[in-house]
Order: C-alpha cells, then sequence, then structure tokens
DNA sequence: CAGGGTACTTTCCTATAGGAAACCACTATA
DNA sequence: TATAGTGGTTTCCTATAGGAAAGTACCCTG
C-alpha cells in the first residue's frame, strides 16, 4: 500500500500478474483445450519462441494459476493445465471478450476520427 | 485476423488498449475524480512523468477513451475526462478489482508455496 | 525584472523484455 | 548411422519503453 500508483488504482496488481505479453493467450489456450504439454502450446501459439514459453509457463506455475505435471518416463512428459485458481479468471475473460466485442468497433473508428482530423489540420496549416 | 496469436486468443487487443502501463491508472483517476487538468492528473499519479503521461493520454484520446478539452485562454487551460466509451469499462474494472479482492491472496500464497518448495529441494541438493 | 504557473516537448540515457539460433541428453525409428 | 521428437536451457543481440532533466512560449504577480 506504500506505492502511490497501487493506492490510486488497484487493478494494477491484476495486470502483471494476468495481463502482462503472453499470459492471457497461454491461459485462453489452456481454458480452451485441456491438459497441453509443451510442444503442444506451442504448436497453438506459433510465434512464442521456447524460451519464453518455458518463462511464462514457470510464472503461472508460481502464480497458482497453471499446474505442471510432470511424468517421469521415457521419454519424460510434462502436461500443463489450468488450476481451479486459474478458472476463476474464466469469467473475467468473458467480460472482456464481451466488451471487446461491444465496443471495439467504437475504438476503431474513434482512431479514424482522430486520424483524419489530424491530416484535415496538416492540410490546413500547409494550404 | 490474419495474426494467429488473436486468433489465439481475443483478448489480445484489449490488452494492448486498456492493460497497458499506466492506461488503467489514468483511466481509474479519471473516473473517480471526473475531469481534471493536466497538472492535477500529475499529482494524482506522482510517479509518472509529463512526458509519459502525454503520451499515454494522447493514445486514449486518439482511442476515444478520454476526452481532451483545450481552452483557449491565457493561460491555456486543458481538461481530461473519460468518455462514454470509456465509462464502458467500468464494470469490467470492478469484474477486476472484486477478482482481486477474492484471489490474490489465493496467488500470494501459491508464490509462497513455490518459492518454498524450490528452497527446499536445494537443500536437499546440498545436504 | 525575477520567479512561478500552464501544458507540454525535446534530448539523452538505460534497463529490460523478448527474439533468434544453437545446444542438451535421451530414445525410438528408419 | 542418421534423423526426429521430448522439454527445455543458454547465449547473444536488439528494439523499445520509459525515466531524468532541461527547455519552451506565454503571461501574471510581486
Amino acid at each position: 500500500m506504500s506505492d502511490p500508483v497501487e493506492q490510486a488504482c488497484p487493478i494494477n496488481p491484476v495486470i502483471d500478474l494476468v495481463f502482462s505479453r503472453w499470459t492471457t493467450p497461454i491461459l485462453w489456450v489452456l481454458d480452451h483445450h485441456g491438459r497441453l504439454r509443451f510442444n503442444e502450446l506451442q504448436r497453438h501459439l506459433p510465434t512464442i519462441t521456447p524460451k519464453v514459453l518455458t518463462q511464462r509457463l514457470r510464472q503461472l506455475e508460481r502464480d497458482g494459476l497453471v499446474v505442471r505435471t510432470y511424468h517421469a518416463e521415457i521419454p519424460p512428459r510434462v502436461e500443463y493445465e489450468i488450476s481451479d485458481l486459474g478458472r476463476t479468471l474464466t469469467p473475467l475473460f468473458k467480460a472482456i471478450t464481451d466488451w471487446s466485442a461491444a465496443h471495439l468497433p467504437a475504438v476503431s473508428a474513434a482512431r479514424h476520427a482522430y486520424d483524419a482530423a489530424r491530416e484535415e489540420e496538416e492540410a490546413w496549416a500547409q494550404g
């Protein structure tokens, strides 16, 4: 509570936790496909590198959002799945996708309007 | 839709929009204090630099989440307020703070457990 | 005439995240 | 014998975000 930013905005800690780069895609995939092995996950996230995938999975495991199961077979097999705690995020994700469906077009329109206005200003300044 | 990551996770565009660094604190402050001037905003976000504040405000304005009103007085006066579109995020923010209140302690506990397990492993490997 | 307030902009610097590519030990398969 | 597949690790490199500090143009106040 000593951090004034967190004092001003209680959402911040959740952002670091859930909405940092690659964490939501990983959770999303695990939430929709069940337990997956490392390479299966990689196939679902085609542009992620193994290094970063490992990093994010470790972080998610440490935060209790993902469960890692190591099978000491030959060859070794590792499975990742979303935890019960991770599953409590599902309604949040739904709320976000709903907002997205409802309001992203408006954002897009706002951007176009803003850019058009700026262009007009520039043309006016020149002509 | 050509980006495979966005295909895998419809939440991603919203993250770029709303949950990138400083944007939620700014929206949060504007949502709770109404229209504010540049320096007032700065006072509410004590650690933000003017450069970054300007950058984020421009971005939020472009995305239609914040309205900037310029008063051509002397000295000039500028006011920022959350837009109607920005206000549609309020229930989302509430959902996130609710989740935070309910589940952040579990995350914290998971971290401690993970760290403790790692320490134990190391001690076992050494002794 | 110095100093302060407004809303920024500009310059410079640095820390870090993240990507590319190679590597690792092991085994089954061809 | 060579190749592929397992789940990563290691090294190196770079782009960019973001911070610090100073500057800007204008005016008012003392």
